[in-house]
DNA sequence: TATTGTTATACTCTATAACTATA
DNA sequence: TATAGTTATAGAGTATAACAATA
């Protein structure tokens, strides 16, 4: 059975010692140490984003302001006609999550369905002119966001961008 | 209002016309433009981390091996005697989330509840002896996971995961 | 008063499977 | 048969707020 001392012992010595004692005394969280988590590109890469994702949503108040909304209102506007399974693939989700979005997206007269010429199944997105001034909202508050994380990555910002292409890639 | 071939317009022209004709008759996603999402790093965190999420998932059929239980299993081998408050920190989610995991991992035998000398309200986490077996499979499973993302980030890992952590610090 | 851990509750994001209407 | 989109349903993962015990 290992004892708290034990697993105290096995922490390489170091100036820390000065603040230690019962855990609830210690620095928040400076002393844990995660072991093999540590090389762990997959735990990384979900701490990431759900600070990045909490961040997102903790600085703009706004609840008009959901990464879905952002990111399909932002497809649609690059890619006028695009499809529903287009998206999907695009921004790597099932087909059935597009629909309560796009659904939403529509009551509020951002988005209109037009018909595919050839292909009654499908139709074709595209904003409508409040959904085009709404997306200038929605992207000022993004650019925002996203700025800070530009600032974190410096000049490593297109290298880490390759890095994550290359991961969603790759990884399907 | 913007028809669908003004839209198509838009496109600059390019080799692709030859693929082109009604949206189904087209290759997968190659010809859809992120736009303002091509360089956001929130998004491409999001993809990056999905992707991760869902390979992960379906590599190890293993129901068992939940990115939860394993980040958890880990920051306790590494600090035994670690506290569910110092693990809901380094593992950046609310107190809460931890509540039904490790009571998990409890009716499992997976771990142990010590008594925190000098504080009644808290107790000390500890692997139990099934407990440290139970890791060594998770963590070869999830080894195979990560080995992928290895290769995929190369040279640049170092980079990515100092990246990747300074996000998750600098973002709180 | 503040903190730890628990509980109750709810929200978001996502997926699967079955369905329809086309193709 | 296969595909596009919808629906119903479920499962993670997470958060907030209120609470009891303790600090």
């Amino acid at each position: 059975m290992p004892s708290l001392a034990k697993g105290r012992n096995e922490r390489p010595p170091n100036g820390d010692e000065t603040a230690a004692g019962t855990p609830s005394e210690r620095a928040p969280n400076t002393e844990i140490r995660l072991g093999a988590l540590e090389h762990y590109i997959a735990f990384h890469l979900r701490l990431a984003q759900n600070a990045s994702f909490k961040a997102f949503k903790r600085e703009s108040g706004d609840p008009e302001l959901r990464p879905g909304w952002f990111a399909v209102m932002s497809l649609i506007e690059s890619n006028p006609g695009i499809t529903p399974m287009m998206v999907s693939r695009a921004s790597g989700r099932d087909k059935s999550t597009l629909t309560p979005i796009l659904r939403d997206l529509s009551h509020h007269d951002l988005i209109e369905r037009l018909p595919v010429p050839g292909d009654k199944r499908s139709y074709a997105l595209a904003l409508t002119t409040t959904g085009r001034e709404k997306l200038r909202e929605l992207a000022a508050h993004a650019a925002i966001h996203d700025r800070k994380l530009d600032q974190i990555a410096g000049s490593k910002k297109a290298e880490l961008l390759a890095l994550l292409r290359r991961i969603s890639t790759l990884l399907n």
